[in-house]
DNA sequence: TTTGAAATCCGAAACGTTTCGGATAAATAG
DNA sequence: CTATTTATCCGAAACGTTTCGGATTTCAAA
């Protein structure tokens, strides 16, 4: 209806409309000024239907968000969607949004994107070590860009975190501070986040010769921090090592640790140093401030639009990754050692 | 080429397995099940493209983030998605999301969507009082379900929470807690959620004869509520209300008063009583846990979803509205009033 | 037996776009 | 002046679906 009423109106046919707003090089310039003039005075648009039955591809790419416990409002999503969807829109590719928890639901939120053609590749975020996501995918050989990224049989497009290498950085102020005892909370499950986060504690702590065995695992929420912190305070005896500081996977489990701290008295920053990973909006007003480390989400998300652009373009898919730095922001959660573990001196006060 | 697939197989008309497979009444019930039979074995799939090039709709929804400073991390959207997300699935209905910021680009996002016929109607989320957007889809005549609602000269589909109701409530309650000189952070601009919790606020105030000069204006995050407390500190000269509680429109700007008030030695709960609005995930994580009021975001995501599926069949949009209760959490952030405004005392104190 | 209705099926057109393979006219080369 | 290229244009088909308006067969009522 729309392509033949602008012919009609100038008496001209379909083609060469078609291919005067297309800028192929068969029309004459006065013809496309023509044609461009009077479509914008109908003001045109193509019939997205129409173009995606012709040319066989839906020029809309999906992104499931992950639901479930302490998934489902991450602010890490929202920023990442918010630099995501700019970015697509300018590639004239649309966004398509679903939400599943990981398991069943999930896989089959991806099989009603990809089965009903609704999109033409998929971003991915919050890899697993083991992501049966990538396994489906590459079967259907559907493109993909993912964020992060898992210990996959074949090599993806990715872009990702320095996690290893920052929380390495941040583990040697600690050290640096003459902490010795420096614990570890993680994530459950197999986050590759929370991996390679937790390779970076290690490698520093190895590194200098200090024990890795003060590690714990929680939710990925401040619930699950706060918990953590818990069984940390809770497994401490005489004997054990004496934790001084914690680094966590997360900020948000951060201010689940700062909470429990708060709770039993303990002053962080000072009985015990804590830090954080993603610096997260909320993360410069704890009390107190938390000392953690920022990562590019908006640039990643850009990023990751730019590869996929360059796939749906023909480009090989593992040629394409990009490791992003990440950087430590210095508050006031963490400072030096006290001589003596306060931890301890309160295990010894309360019964 | 695959609604032929299935039919080149049995030997049948496409027009017969078109209707049989969309249930229609002239298809005998053993050519339905041999065609239902053939389709699962196949996994046929429709064609999305082609049935909106033919039906003339797009099943599909708009979601546009509102993004820029203090929006564009929100954990409300991401609630707000994960449940509208499912229940937009099983409605058959895809979801396309983009991001804006307010002003000639966001609405630039909704031309975008509704000239390329991308889809059928939006959910709207953050109404302004008076929402450029609410305009143009009703000129545009595209349906529209919005969360929150504004002074519109045409009335809308709308699912809101009571937030005058609630917050008159959690008011009143600081009242009867004593307190006299009780403070509101609104949140800047026009948000209509803001002007409705304030408005609860202003109700609560007069009922008792008090004063509501103490009214304060902040971006919806943690940095406003942080510069608002700080306002709202310097502002306090004797001669002035004697402050001795604040609520706060959103719990990320009750986070920043919490840190603007730890920072002066001031407790909260104690000396500054302290009430915020959305009980997220950090609420109950705060240095002190925030008294705070819950509302149902993910039940209203459903219900307007619930909504858009009878709008989209025809129902009257005016007649559709739901106005949800929301309920106050007391933690540990509010409290009796102290006999002496401790805000005075501390200015008495420094210089 | 005839007639009409009911049940079941199907051909063809249409939705709006892109593209293949020419067609026509003008310009250039021989 | 003819032959060939070049510049523009266009008809028709195709993408996969739904639906309109019959067509055919079957069956019961008259």
């Amino acid at each position: 209806m729309s392509l033949s009423r602008i012919s009609l109106h100038l008496d001209l046919s379909i083609t060469t409309v078609s291919r005067a707003l297309g800028g192929h090089a068969d029309v004459s310039a006065t013809t496309r000024l023509r044609v461009e003039a009077e479509a914008l005075r109908i003001g045109y648009r193509p019939h997205e239907g129409a173009r995606r039955l012709r040319k066989g591809r839906a020029d809309a790419v999906g992104l499931i968000l992950p639901t479930g416990i302490g998934r489902f409002d991450d602010p890490f999503f929202l920023r990442l969607l918010s630099a995501v969807g700019p970015a697509l829109a300018e590639a004239g590719l649309d966004l398509l949004v679903s939400s599943a928890p990981p398991g069943e639901a999930e896989l089959a939120a991806y099989r009603h994107m990809v089965e009903g053609r609704k999109v033409d590749a998929f971003l991915l975020a919050r890899m697993r070590a083991r992501d049966p996501r990538v396994d489906y995918l590459q079967k259907e050989a559907v493109p993909f860009v993912a964020h992060g990224r898992g210990a996959s049989r074949h090599p993806y497009a990715f872009v990702d975190t320095d996690g290893t290498a920052v929380v390495a950085q941040a583990t040697r102020r600690l050290i640096g501070f003459g902490h010795r005892g420096i614990a570890f909370i993680a994530a459950v499950g197999d986050l590759s986040f929370s991996i390679a986060r937790e390779a970076g504690w290690r490698l520093a702590l190895t590194e200098a010769s200090l024990s890795t065995t003060a590690i714990f695992h929680a939710e990925p929420t401040e619930a699950g921090g706060f918990d953590a912190m818990h069984a940390l305070l809770r497994s401490v005896t005489p004997g054990n090592v004496h934790v001084s500081a914690v680094v966590c996977a997360t900020d948000r489990m951060a201010v689940g640790v700062l909470h429990a701290l708060a709770e039993t008295g303990l002053r962080a920053g000072r009985d015990l140093s804590v830090i954080g990973f993603d610096d997260h909006a909320f993360s410069s007003h704890t009390a107190p401030p938390l000392t953690t480390i920022a990562q590019p989400i908006e640039a990643a998300g850009r990023r990751m639009v730019a590869m996929l652009k360059q796939i749906l373009a023909g480009a090989e898919p593992k040629t394409l990754f990009e490791i992003m730095p990440a950087h430590l922001i210095a508050r006031a959660s963490d400072g030096p050692a006290a001589e003596t573990s306060r931890i301890e001196t309160l295990k010894g006060q309360t019964r």
